[in-house]
Order: C-alpha cells, then sequence, then structure tokens
DNA sequence: CGACGAACGTCAACCGCGTTGGCATAAGGG
DNA sequence: CCCTTATGCCAACGCGGTTGACGTTCGTCG
C-alpha cells in the first residue's frame, strides 16, 4: 500500500473524517508543525498524529508513502517559512548572511522538527530554491564554480547542523537541561587553576557564552574566510 | 525497575548467562560499540545487544536505567577514544585541526551515539579534558581572552553540530539513503537550465560533493578565518 | 561447613510504534 | 438515483523498550 500513495496531483473525492475533518497534504503537515512544537519530536508518532487530526493513523498513508515522506515534505515547509519575503541586496556578504540567520530562524522555530528534517534531502519546489539561491549569490559575486559550490556546501550544511543542535538543546525536557546546569556549576565554574588554567582563567567569559547559540559567529567566520577568497577582495 | 540500576560502585556477585559469559558495565559497551560500527546504527537495539551478549535484554537493565544512560556510557567512551594518543605539535593550526578530525570522526564511528551525546553537556572527565585542551592551544597561541572563547565555542559547537547531522544521515535506515539518493537523482541532476541556472550549471560539482562531509572544509575555513585574527599572523 | 540473603539472569507480558490488507462508506458524475 | 472510486476505519502483524515476578547462584557470616 506506501507505493499507491498519491504524489501531488489533484484530488477529486473528499471524504470527511468521523470529526468532520477533511484531510490535505498541508493540513496533515502543519498539524504535524504544530505537534512538534508543542509536544517535541519525542511526542510525535504517526498514531498520535493522527489523533490529532480526528483520523486513524492509517488514514495518513492516502497521502504520504510512509512517515519518510511526511518527514520531507516537513522539512520543506520548513524551508518555505524561512525563505517567502527574502530579496537578495545584491551584496553577497549581506545576502549570505540574512539566509543564514533566516534558515537557521526558520528550523529553530520548530526545534523537533529540525531535528528531524535536517539529514534529509527533501528536493521539494522550497529546498530547491533556496539552493538555486545561495548557489547564485555566490557565482554572482564572482566566485569560481569549484569554490562556490564549496563555499555552498559548508554554508547549508553548517546552518543546517547549527540548528539541529541548538534545536536539540531547545527539545531537551527540562529536568535534562536543569540537570546540564547543576553539571556545568558543579564541574566547570570550580575547576581550580592549577589543573585546569585555561578553563579556570576564562570561566565568566565561558558562563556568558555557552547558553547563547554558536552560529551567528560561526556564520560570521565562514563569510570573513569566504571574504578573503572572494575575486573582488584578492 | 529504572532507577534501581547499579551506578559505578563495585560489584560483588557474579553469575553467569546462559551461555557462559559474565555480564559488565566495560563489556555491554565494548559489545554495543561493536555491534554499531559493525551493523550500523539502525540494526542496534537493545534486544539484539542482548542477544549479542547471549543474555536477555532485560539484563541490561541491571546495568542501565535504560538505553538513554547506555548511550552516555557509549558518548563517554567515544571521547576518551578520541583524545587519547593525541600530542599538540605546539602550531595552533595544526593542533586544532587534529582535534577536530578526531572529535568528528570518533563520533561519526558510532552515529547514534552522537546524535543523542552532542546536545549534552556531560560533565565527564574526557569532556572537560578536550575543552582544557582546546582553549590551552587557542590561549598559547597569544588569542586574547574573548577571542579565544568566542573561537572555541565556535569550534566545539562545530564539530558536534557537523558529527551529528552526519551521524544523523548514517543513522538512517538503508531505504531511506537510498529514497534520498533517488530524489537526487529524479530531481536536482534534471533541473533545466532555463529556470534553476546556478544549480544545472554546477550540477557535476554538486554530485561529487553532497555525497561527502563538509566538515573538513568547514573545519579549514574556519581556521582561516582565525588565522586572520591571530595576533602573531595580522 | 552450612545457610541466608543479596545480586542478577530469565521469562512472560505490557504497551506503543510503523505499516498493511480488507472492508465500509461517502462523494460526485452520469 | 445509482455506481464507481476515492478515501477513512478497523484489526492485526512484527518489532521496539521496559517492567515485575521468579529462580538461581555466589559471597559472607556464623
Amino acid at each position: 500500500m506506501a507505493k499507491n500513495a498519491v504524489p501531488e496531483e489533484q484530488r477529486r473525492r473528499r471524504r470527511p473524517t468521523k470529526q468532520g475533518t477533511v484531510l490535505t497534504h498541508d493540513l496533515i503537515v502543519d498539524t504535524a508543525l504544530r505537534m512538534l512544537r508543542e509536544h517535541g519530536a519525542q511526542g510525535f508518532t504517526a498514531r498520535r498524529l493522527g489523533l490529532a487530526l480526528g483520523a486513524d493513523a492509517s488514514a495518513l498513508y492516502r497521502y504520504f508513502a510512509g512517515l519518510d515522506e511526511l518527514t520531507r515534505a516537513i522539512a520543506d515547509a520548513l524551508m518555505h517559512r524561512a525563505m517567502t519575503g527574502w530579496v537578495p541586496t545584491g551584496e553577497w556578504r549581506t545576502d549570505l548572511r540574512d539566509l543564514g540567520l533566516r534558515i537557521h530562524a526558520a528550523y529553530l522555530a520548530h526545534p523537533q522538527a529540525a531535528v528531524l528534517a535536517a539529514s534529509r534531502v527533501s528536493g521539494r519546489a522550497h529546498e530547491i530554491a533556496a539552493d538555486e539561491a545561495i548557489l547564485g549569490v555566490l557565482r554572482g559575486a564572482g566566485f569560481a564554480d569549484p569554490a562556490a559550490v564549496r563555499i555552498y556546501h559548508v554554508f547549508v550544511d553548517q546552518a543546517l547542523a547549527f540548528a539541529a543542535l541548538d534545536a536539540a538543546s531547545l527539545a531537551l525536557p527540562v529536568e535534562a537541561r536543569e540537570a546540564d546546569e547543576a553539571v556545568w556549576d558543579a564541574t566547570y565554574a570550580r575547576l581550580p587553576a592549577e589543573t585546569h588554567p585555561h578553563i579556570a582563567a576564562t570561566s565568566q567569559l565561558l558562563a556568558e557564552r555557552m547558553n547563547a547559540s554558536a552560529y551567528p559567529a560561526a556564520l560570521d567566520l565562514l563569510l570573513a574566510a569566504a571574504a578573503s577568497e572572494a575575486p573582488s577582495h584578492p
């Protein structure tokens, strides 16, 4: 049955669920995103998604060949939200910085979805549009193709990787994060300077930094390194 | 029963399994690592681990409160392996590059552990040792404390984030990865130059790159950006 | 040297997961 | 108004983590 799922053609017949709602690709994806935001990734299952839709879990298989395909659709919806409203200025560093922060933020808004989706190739329209835009900015700035592709690869994977990492922290159960903070206070903040001089000397700076995402700093370093390769600034 | 698992005190009673082996924390962790390396993460389950040990899966719960705790122990062993044998050369770029690749490789060798461990502060001996080493390399190279801490933060999170991302790809079931490849071939490789000129122009380069990890390139870009801030090379 | 009690492996069972095949039913065209 | 077909529902399968009860084994103490 898995292979019989309708891909994306128009649907004709509509039959309401027992609770009156009518299923759609979009409705399923939106509900999935809401579930992920509210209850976390570990609480996201096909059965619960069906329940939230007022439908049986097996009804999902009329729309997606499996959870795999549904995950791809979720990833693409995230990318759609990241890209809407973006307009290039023509200055490549500004444009890339904007795009990176947008993608990071879109995934962070749905932490659990990010963890699920970051490692998948969705191959859908919005992901492709983002890829084309990033490559376009780089090639438009005059980077030769090998350099453009290399920087593009790092840029995309870095955005997704940091988003997934930060999202995973956000998605932790409360007691886990409290435990992590307690571990920090009990170890890093009290390391003697004799055995761990570098941590001890910078513990104040460390404490300020480690609670925030490293992505903005990482993005700036990436752009700086790219700029030193750029043809316009040799 | 989960909370009754013995943490790390000495054990006194020993009782052989039906096939003669005697269970230990270390034996369980080593067997788990071997299973992960040989059969991949998708085949790693508590039941199969029990089978590989010649024991019932439920016997594991005498040693670990659950799969989470077992995974954390695996992660600790991973960091241990990443750091053993590392000796600083005194040249900070070489040292940081070596450390980054070591951590990334150690986590990649055991994908499931990477995904679970990357977002947690373990606060255990080996993690602290790694942090002290990285900070030491940066401060030893003459970076001022704020810059050292900033680069340290990006370096650590970048290594973990890419490791987790790459690990998540590796941990996917085989069908999922085949599906991703099929999606790639069906879309990116066939985009017309009229609508997607940049992807079409670089599709050959893209196909070569996207199957590999972006981490080595990302690491090199980070080191290049840091070098341009370094006091010795102003 | 014998018995006791704790340590610990085993068994059977529970519940939830993704997924599937068969069936029931509603929608919409003729 | 009926008939086809899309589509939701149900029951079931195999597999996952986890648990409680049970019985065996071993170190220890008298």
